[in-house]
This record gives C-alpha cells, structure tokens and sequence, in this order.
DNA sequence: GGAATAGTGTCTTTGAGACATTATAGA
DNA sequence: TCTATAATGTCTCAAAGACACTATTCC
C-alpha cells in the first residue's frame, strides 16, 4: 500500500470546527447563533448553537477551509476577519462521545450578511452577545466558547484595529469610533481616538464622504485588508488599570 | 441504546495533542524534542520532532489532560505552566492521513526536569529554539508550530510576567532579569524593570537568599504559581515601534 | 579600600486623557 | 445666524527609558 496506515487500535475522537461570528446591529454586538436540528439521536434538539460541524475530510484540505466554508454557508460572506480562537475537547462536551472542536471567530458588517435560513439548520439569526452571555443556554460547551470569544475580541479591540472589520468601506472615523464604543461599551474620548487612528498608519482617505447632513466626514478604507494593526498601548481611562 | 451515536457517515480525522516545552538553559532559550520512533510504517523516521501524539480516549478526559500527560511522560514535571498555542489540522500535515493538533506551550525551569529517555521514543533532548528555527527541519509542521510558539512566547514576555515560570524558588530579581533578557533576546533597563515587576504586585519576599557571592539579593516568590500577570504596556526601547 | 553585584534616585520625554476650541455644512 | 456634527489644539500627568548614584558584601 501506498500510504502507512494510521493506527487502528486508536479510537478516534470526532473533529468539529464552529464559528463565533461578531457583527454590529442596532448599537449591540451580535453573534450569529443557529437552531440545532430535532432529529432522532441529535443532541441539545432545539436548543441555540454556534454555527459549525464535522470536519469533512474530502471537501475541506485544512481547518481553516472548513471554518470558511461553514461561514459561507451561514452568511453568503466570503473573506471576513476570521482567526482562530482555540480549541475544546474533552470526553463529556458532544453527547455522542470523545469530541474536539476547533473555534474561530469571525467579524463582518451587519450590512454584507445574506442569512440563509431554511435547510438543515432550522433557522439562524443574530443575536445580543452580552444578552446570551448573561443567561447561558447553548449546546455543548458553546456558552464557554462564546465567553472566550467575546472576552478576546474585547481585549484585542483594546489594542487593535479590530472594528475596522465591522465596517464597509467607505467608513469615517467618527463611525469607527461608534464600533470600538459599542465592542468595548464605554465612550471613547475623540480627540485621541483620531490622533491614535491616524498615527497608527493604516487607513486611507478616498474622500469626503456626502450622503449626511451636516459638516461631510471623510472617507477612509484599510490600507490593508487582511491583517488588523497593534498599538502600542491599550486605551485605557485613566483611574483603570 | 443509551448514548447517540455519532454519525458512521464521517471518517474521522485523527486527533493529536502536541507540546512545545520551553526552558532555559546555558544562557539560551530551548525546546524539547524527541527523535521520531523509525519502524515500518513511521512517519519521518528518525526526524526530530515536538513530543506529542494520539489523544487516548479512555485515559485523557480533554484535551489539557493529554497535553499535561504527555508533558508528565517526556519530563516528570507535573504542573508547570501551560497554555493552548493554537490547533493545526490538514489533509496533508500527516502522511497517515488527515490529522488535527492541538498545540500547547509549556514553561518551566530546567532544573526540575527529569528527562526520560528510551522506551519508544529513542531520544529525548533540548535544543537551541532559534537555532532549531533557523534551519527547519522538524517532522510534521511542527517548524510551523515552533515557530508559532516562539513569537508568542517572545510577544508575551513583552507585557506578562511569564519568565517567571522559568524559574525555580526562590528566584532573585537578577535572576529575573537575565530570563527576560535571553528569551528578548537583548538587554533590559535593571531599574526600570524593577519599578515594574514591583509594581505588578505578583511577588512575595522571602527573605535574602545567602549562597551567592557579594551583595545578597532578595529572595522572591510569586503569589501566585496559577497566572501571570500582565503589564499595562509593553518594554520598548526609546527608537522602537 | 577595591571590586563586584544589588538596589535606588533623578531627569527627560513620550503619549494618552481631558476638555476647549475651531471648521464646515444645512436650515 | 443658529445648530449639529467633524476635526483640531492645548494642558496636564503618569509612566517608561536612560543613566547616575548609593548600598552591601567579599577579598
């Protein structure tokens, strides 16, 4: 035989990959959450989940397919922010045995998503993270995930460029600054909030924006796309820390 | 039947645990390997690789249990510091198939280390992590892994107190220095970095230590041996970021 | 007293936070 | 001219970096 054979005598644990999917709607961090399905030996039938499931090992050539995939699936959206968060594994987490799940999380504009509703998943929808969080009731160890989640997304948007992946582009600062005050839920003093935006040398003006009333902002979108960019420091208020 | 089974329709990949065990030693920063075991059917014979392997589903209950155990194997050490890196999955990581790692990075001081050498794995040793990186060559994607590690390693250090956990105690605040120093890889102010780690409020005095020759230090340990703690900012020198 | 290491003090500078002020548009 | 939003300026202060200095031990 060409390829070695894996061993058999090891039983093998069954590998899942779910999404936490972040948006901003309505002034409140969203997370995307989807109905588990009520077939006969599913587990937590009815109950809320993050979207995810099997790896499958002929259509996805590595995890980060697979998590790309399941998002695509769920919101038509192809190239968000996405990194991976950790990983959950234990014997006792999937009902049906020994499972591991490996976790990404994702950001995306409220605006970009398609909800598909309707297959499998009975039905998907957004909701309120710090909502879910308050009153835990996910399957599987989903609660714990979300937390995790959402604590490194706060953290991260302390020191990072972050939100900017909650906007389309065109966006301006003053609605930049409305995404890092909605993730981190506190104000965010303006006058450096821009000096820290613009000093950090990742934006690009494409003009002034028109549409509002009012003095018009300017328009920026990222210099680059695919990476978000560190600051030096954290924002941090000044009795903090 | 009593437990729902897992859908049959899904081979399943298989699941590894895979550690990255850093210490300090000669002044340098290293990592364990094992040499990979050469009989019929091994994948990278003979290669040098991270410890690691198979998630046992009987014996480990998650997925922190196999890595403390398979930590407990190669090193006799029981509870040193120990965080999830990442997980790295793909059809082609493994020539037996597609396989998922769950990564994880220990510290811990060289001293308590009891290397077991023999049984399957045919050698066991350190190895200069820089020097590892610099000429790749480690089986599976475990160069890839290192490398991970090592930035993040390096990144933390920056803003936490993670040296410590490379130390035995009671440590001085010398000794405390020189670690940060060689996992930064270059020198660090002494007063500046005392004001900090004092103020971080994380160790305990316990007292002068003797043996050493001239002026005795103070003696430290942390209060904390569960977490590090991290600092408001990051050292930096003047030119830099 | 000299050498070597441990530990402290002082000066400067950077940059964040707070808040006041100016700029530009529509009504 | 008034109002609402966008954008900039100014003052203060905390903390880090750089480096000089003092303290304690052994020889």
């Amino acid at each position: 035989m060409a390829k070695p054979s894996a061993p058999s005598d090891f039983p093998r644990p069954f590998t899942t990959v779910d999404v936490v999917i972040f948006t901003v709607l309505n002034e409140a961090l969203k997370v995307l959450l989807v109905q588990r399905p009520s077939g006969r030996g599913e587990p937590f039938p009815g109950q809320w989940a993050l979207p995810g499931g099997y790896v499958d090992i002929d259509q996805d050539a590595n995890l980060l397919a697979c998590a790309r995939r399941k998002l695509l699936d769920k919101t038509s959206v192809r190239s968000p922010y996405l990194e991976q968060l950790g990983s959950w594994g234990s014997a006792t987490r999937d009902p049906r045995g020994w499972s591991a799940t490996h976790a990404y999380f994702a950001l995306m504009p409220a605006q970009a998503v398609q909800l598909s509703k309707g297959a499998n998943a009975a039905d998907v929808n957004w909701f309120d993270a710090d909502e879910v969080l308050a009153s835990p009731s996910l399957a599987f160890d989903h609660d714990e995930i979300l937390r995790a989640a959402v604590d490194r997304l706060r953290s991260k948007v302390e020191y990072t460029s972050l939100p900017a992946f909650l906007l389309t582009e065109p966006f301006t600062l003053p609605q930049l600054q409305k995404m890092y005050e909605i993730v981190l839920g506190r104000p965010v003093d303006k006058s450096g909030f821009r000096t820290r935006m613009l000093a950090a040398d990742f934006l690009e003006e494409v003009g002034v924006v028109e549409s509002s009333a009012y003095r018009p902002p300017m328009g920026y979108r990222l210099k680059d796309r695919a990476l978000p960019v560190f600051f030096p420091r954290t924002f941090s208020p000044r009795g903090e820390q």
